[in-house]
DNA sequence: GCAAAAGTGTTCGAGATACACCCATGA
DNA sequence: TCATGGGTGTATCTCGAACACTTTTGC
């Protein structure tokens, strides 16, 4: 071999969304005296990098069974202040509900920020969120990723709402209702929503809720 | 820190694909004694990962200037037979004539193969090459990556038969033209290319060479 | 009865698809 | 003159885009 093997420290990192107060939102952790960062670390010895990143998850924010995707992985020599870190990055989804922060079982303080330009990431984590962004947006178009934001039960306007979120633009109610409902990827519950001074709306429910289709 | 910082070996490993005798063919090296495997291997000190990819390239298949693009990052503990290895997969694209396997600076064969369930790669390696292979034909529908199979000057037919070799179906002349020429990608030379017997067909130029955009 | 969101169909235009014949050349 | 691939246009269909009013409820 020409060339000497090197080991190298690998670091699985993820982007977590979810939809807040009309807005994305992206989960960030602080630990006592250090500044804001994706939650990840360390892979560890005979671990799968899938299970890393589910396990930092749930380790620093006190999740299980969201969906998860890999994204892509960074490995500039300079991307990291002091020692060379390699980040398999990926990005996950929560429904809006699912938000207990409670079990976080490390000192990390999880927060969720907005997805804006003021977001307090370093370079290299704040390159990670906006490629995550990207493929997000670019997924809701081929993808039936939009569902893995979802409650149990929800109205075609809450879908409806996230979608018009994530792509930065309103939608027209019965052409949107049409495209959704002819993927056949929900049906309806025969429940009602009820709730606010208005015609109660019909619930709906994903038919393969850990699953994201590609349609079109 | 809750768990100890461990080190891990990582190699990057090439997909390079290219047509040949009107099929899609990907390369394999193989070392005297060894069994055919993808061209790529470790990483580098202080050396980033595309960097890797494309020196590994040029090692073991003497070739350069190469279209590469990140594929996935494969980590499986049991992936490979010994010691684990991390393997960050690339996907690459040569026209097709820019076969020179010539400059070889190691003592690694290169060989192209014909995609199908034949290839006599590693099962870590084949999954490799399948997931690139998927990328690879989902790509042609929503970018002009197809362009980097072509060399420096190319008739339109020559165009058709790259997109039907890798879609696996065959498409009608006069719609191809008409979308092709459309995506405002490429221009004529004024050339032909006076071949056979038969008319003479306008030769075409990419006009961003390097460059694969989104459409559509 | 009024405010507020739910729910529902039709028309129109653009882009994709299907399809067949003449052209230029070499042998 | 024949075989071979190069080159071209139109009719049709499908799918997405635009668009407004009625319904049900709580107050």
């Amino acid at each position: 071999m020409a060339y000497p093997i090197t080991f190298f420290t690998i670091s699985t990192d993820v982007v977590l969304f979810s939809i807040r107060n009309e807005r994305l939102e992206v989960l960030l952790v602080k630990r006592q005296g250090e500044i804001w960062k994706l939650p990840g670390g360390s892979l560890a010895v005979n671990e799968d990098l899938d299970a890393s990143a589910l396990r930092h998850l749930h380790e620093q924010a006190g999740l299980r069974g969201v969906y998860l995707e890999q994204l892509y992985t960074f490995g500039q020599p300079d991307r990291t202040p002091k020692n060379r870190i390699i980040s398999v990055a990926y990005y996950a989804l929560v429904p809006l509900q699912q938000l207990c922060l409670c079990g976080s079982s490390t000192d990390e303080k999880p927060c969720w920020f907005t997805m804006d330009n003021t977001l307090p990431a370093s370079p290299d984590h704040s390159e990670i969120i906006a490629m995550a962004h990207r493929r997000l947006a670019a997924k809701l178009s081929y993808s039936t990723i939009a569902l893995q934001f979802m409650p149990k039960r929800f109205t075609l306007s809450a879908l409806q709402s996230v979608y018009e979120i994530i792509l930065g633009e309103t939608l027209d109610k019965r052409n949107f209702r049409k495209r959704v409902l002819s993927m056949g990827c929900i049906e309806t519950t025969g429940e009602f929503s009820r709730e606010g001074n208005h015609r109660p709306a019909r619930l709906y429910r994903v038919k393969n809720p850990g699953k994201v289709e590609f349609i079109k």
